[in-house]
DNA sequence: ATCAAGTTTGACCATCCAGTCAAGAAGCTT
DNA sequence: AAGCTTCTTGACTGGATGGTCAAACTTGAT
C-alpha cells in the first residue's frame, strides 16, 4: 500500500502552485497519487475526475480546489516522472567500466520499473497515444543524451571494450525489457502463477542476457 | 495507406453477425479499420464513436446500424487479434532445430509488429488497463501455450542444445522487444530521427542478441 | 417500373463529465 | 471568543457521448 513516491520535482520554470499549508501539501499529494493510480490504468481521456476523487476520499471540487483542472493533474504528474525517467541514462559514467556501466543502468531501469510501476504506465499510455504532451522532452532532453551516450558506446565498442553492436537499439531493448515487466505485468501475472512476483528472476535473466551480448 | 488486415477468424461460437451483403461487407470492414486506429491510440474509454465514425467517414448511427455498440466493435477487433497473436509461438515446432526455432520465432513476432503496429497497440492497451477483457484468453489459452514451450525450452536446455536459461524469461524477452518497436514507435521515430524506420535494423540487432543469448 | 429489403441520416434523449459557484465548516491567530 | 483565512461541498451548467428512432433514400430482383 505505501507506494514509493517520485521526488518533488519542483521546477522553476513552471507554474507550479507552491503548497502553502500542512493541508495543501497533504491533500495535494493525495491527489497526485490518485490520480496516477487512475491514469496510469485509463490512460488521460480514459480517466475520469469522479474516479480521481473517490480514489483520493475527497469530492470532486474539493480536487479542483487542488489542482486548475484535470489536465493540471497530468502534468503535474508527468513532470515529476519525466525528469526521474532520465536518471538512470544520466548516471552512466564514461570513466567507468563498460560492461558494469551498462549493467547498472540496465539494473537501475528495472529498479525503477520495480518501484514505480504505475508511472512507468502513465509514460507507457502517453507513448501509445504518440507522445502528443511530452513530444518536446523526447527530442529536447531524452534525445540529446541517448545521443550522447550512443557516442560513448561507440567509442567502447570502438576500443574493443564491448561488442561493436547498435548503440540505438541497444538502449530500445533496455528499455523494452525493464518496461515491459512494469507495463504488461498484468499479462506477466497471469502466465506465471499469481503466487509469483512478476520480476522474479528478471534480474538474473537480463544479467545473463547483456552479459551474453556485450562479451567483446 | 493499405495496411495489412487480420485473417476474418470467423469464430462459430461468438454471435458474430455474417455480413450478408457486398455493402455489408465492405462497411463492416471500414468501420473496423476507423476503429481500430482510433482504439489503439486512444484505448476503449478514451474513444468516441464519432471518432469511429468521422475516420470510417460514415455517420454515428450508421456506425450503429453495423455493430449494436461501441463495446462490440473493440470486441470484435480484440477477438480477431487474439487468435493471430497466438499463431508464432504455435508454430514452434519441437521436432525442428532449437536455435533455429527460437529465432524464426522472434522473428515472427517481430514480423507482427511490423504488419500489424495498431493491433499490437490495442493488445497494449488492454494490458495496461488490467486485461480486464481478455483474462480468460490469457489464463485459458496463452498460458498453456506457454506453459507447453516452456517445458519444450527446458528439454532442449537440459539436452544442452542451447544456453539453460529461464524459458518464461525468454518468451517474455520476446514479446518486450517485439512489442516494443510497435508501440513505443512514437518515441523511437523521434529519438532515431524522422528518416528512418523505428524497426530499421531491428532484426539484425535481435538476431545477434538471441545467437548469444542461445549459444549453449 | 415496381416493390420489398437493405441502407442512411437528422433529430432526439438520457447520461456522463469537466468545471463553477456560493455558502457553509474547519483552522489559525490574536 | 472573535475574526480572518483556508478548506469543503451540494447544487448546478454547458457541452460531449453512447445510443434510439422514424423517415427517407438505395439497391436489386422481378
Amino acid at each position: 500500500m505505501a507506494a514509493p513516491r517520485l521526488p518533488t520535482a519542483q521546477k522553476s520554470g513552471s507554474a507550479a502552485k507552491a503548497p502553502r499549508s500542512r493541508i495543501q501539501k497533504r491533500n495535494r499529494q493525495i491527489i497526485l497519487d490518485a490520480a496516477l493510480e487512475v491514469f496510469s490504468t485509463h490512460g488521460f481521456r480514459g480517466a475520469t475526475l469522479d474516479q480521481i476523487a473517490t480514489q483520493a476520499g475527497l469530492s470532486k471540487p474539493n480536487v479542483l480546489y487542488y489542482f486548475d483542472s484535470k489536465d493540471a493533474i497530468h502534468r503535474d504528474l508527468l513532470t515529476r516522472l519525466l525528469d526521474t525517467w532520465l536518471d538512470p541514462l544520466r548516471m552512466m559514467n564514461p570513466a567507468g567500466d563498460p560492461q558494469a556501466e551498462i549493467m547498472a543502468y540496465m539494473r537501475r531501469k528495472l529498479e525503477l520499473s520495480r518501484d514505480f510501476p504505475r508511472e512507468s504506465r502513465l509514460f507507457a499510455n502517453e507513448i501509445l497515444q504518440g507522445a502528443p504532451r511530452i513530444e518536446s522532452f523526447i527530442r529536447d532532453d531524452l534525445r540529446p543524451l541517448v545521443d550522447d551516450k550512443a557516442q560513448l558506446l561507440n567509442e567502447w565498442a570502438k576500443a574493443g571494450r564491448i561488442a561493436p553492436i547498435d548503440p540505438y537499439h541497444l538502449s530500445i531493448s533496455i528499455w523494452a525489457l525493464t518496461q515491459h515487466y512494469a507495463d504488461f505485468a498484468a499479462q506477466i501475472a497471469m502466465i506465471r502463477g499469481d503466487g509469483h512476483d512478476a520480476l522474479e528472476g528478471a534480474e538474473t535473466f537480463l544479467g545473463a542476457l547483456y552479459t551474453r551480448l556485450l562479451a567483446p
